[in-house]
DNA sequence: CCAAAAACATACCTATTAGTATGTTTGTTT
DNA sequence: AAACAAACATACTAATAGGTATGTTTTTGG
């Protein structure tokens, strides 16, 4: 039992370490040597726990990326409280909240997309799980706000949630290419004034 | 003076098989050795006319990934009608046309972006400057159509461009998870949402 | 306590990478 | 036509990649 407990502080430790270099560096230039480096233990312990590099990274997205999004943009939609303010803040305060390195990386979600959302079907699905779940949570709350009268009916609420999730993840790309947060600052007033047209 | 020309065409085949590379199987995994296969031409031939792969992808963003945004989503803004219109068609139309490949492999631009946008500084400048480019061009439409009375004046110009351009850069890498249009269909009717907003 | 298995380490392999050194061929200039 | 430079080719290098083979150490179950 002490045996199990120990595969799985290491594998937790390989996935801790493998995130950072992926967000830092990208997937494709993250080698498994860099990798165990950071860990302080060796090639030979890597492949003991992962048959591939390619299963470490659906890890990483399944566990890690995940785990960021969902603390980050989802749990905070499902909290009790006004709908259309909820939403609000969520896509505002979470831009304000980032750190200057999270700034400048993006958003790990999206590079990820970006960089291997095209080649391997299993990275797909991973990454689009996320989406949906985001996307499923922000129907959720957008229906809520249509019953308590806080947000328009009239409005397709798998269209909005779309529509929100693509300029988040937009500008965190974008904002990447500049070195100050006047364009975060657009983006909030360009958001603001979109979530004005679905207020009741 | 044949020289010259022989020496521009060479360098024109090698930036246009290096961009469909960098599109079809992103930018750090496309050796030179694999751009050379394509062009017929050798190794000793890249090293002739560029100094480094950086100074390819370069002239990778700044000559074909640059044109292609002008084509697809500046020059169209600069046509002469209804500004609102313009907006609404160019970002709806461009979409709808994208072949399957297209859709599955993104906007170069955007997988530039988060590929490589985080790390060399000189690639930062050549993307940002193809952003800038853009957004300029949305936010003179966008003041064209409220002297014009068909949009509203009460949004920041800039705001709005850059919310529209977040999105649109948002659901071209959102869609490559997916294998069907539902997604792109929803962005639409969120982004037709949003426009209504700005409409006078 | 001892055999088996899990956890980890070391040394290696083949392929590929960006880049260089040194050629040969082709075009230009005088 | 000869001298020269530009255009391109061939053969290489050192570093790094993912992955494997073969160990040693640690834990576990009987």
């Amino acid at each position: 039992m002490q045996q199990e407990l120990k595969s799985e502080i290491t594998k937790q430790l390989i996935i801790d370490k493998a995130f950072n270099l992926f967000y830092q560096n990208g997937f494709k230039t993250t080698s498994i040597d860099k990798i165990m480096k950071e860990t302080t233990l060796s090639k030979g312990a890597f492949y003991h726990h992962y048959k591939s590099k390619k299963e470490l990274g659906l890890e990483v997205i399944s566990l890690k990326v995940e785990k960021r999004v969902v603390k980050g943009m989802i749990a905070p939609l499902k909290e009790p409280g006004n709908a259309y303010q909820i939403i609000k803040d969520v896509f505002t305060n979470r831009l304000k909240e980032f750190s200057t390195n999270e700034k400048q990386q993006g958003c790990p979600m999206n590079n990820l997309i970006n960089e291997i959302g095209n080649n391997e079907r299993a990275y797909q699905n991973a990454l689009k799980n996320i989406i949906e779940l985001w996307k499923t949570a922000l129907v959720q709350i957008l229906e809520r706000g249509k019953q308590e009268h806080s947000i328009k009916e009239g409005v397709s609420s798998q269209a909005v949630a779309t529509y929100l999730i693509s300029a988040f993840e937009g500008i965190r790309g974008i904002r990447k290419l500049y070195t100050n947060d006047t364009v975060l600052d657009e983006y909030i007033s360009g958001l603001t004034f979109y979530l004005n047209q679905i207020k009741k």
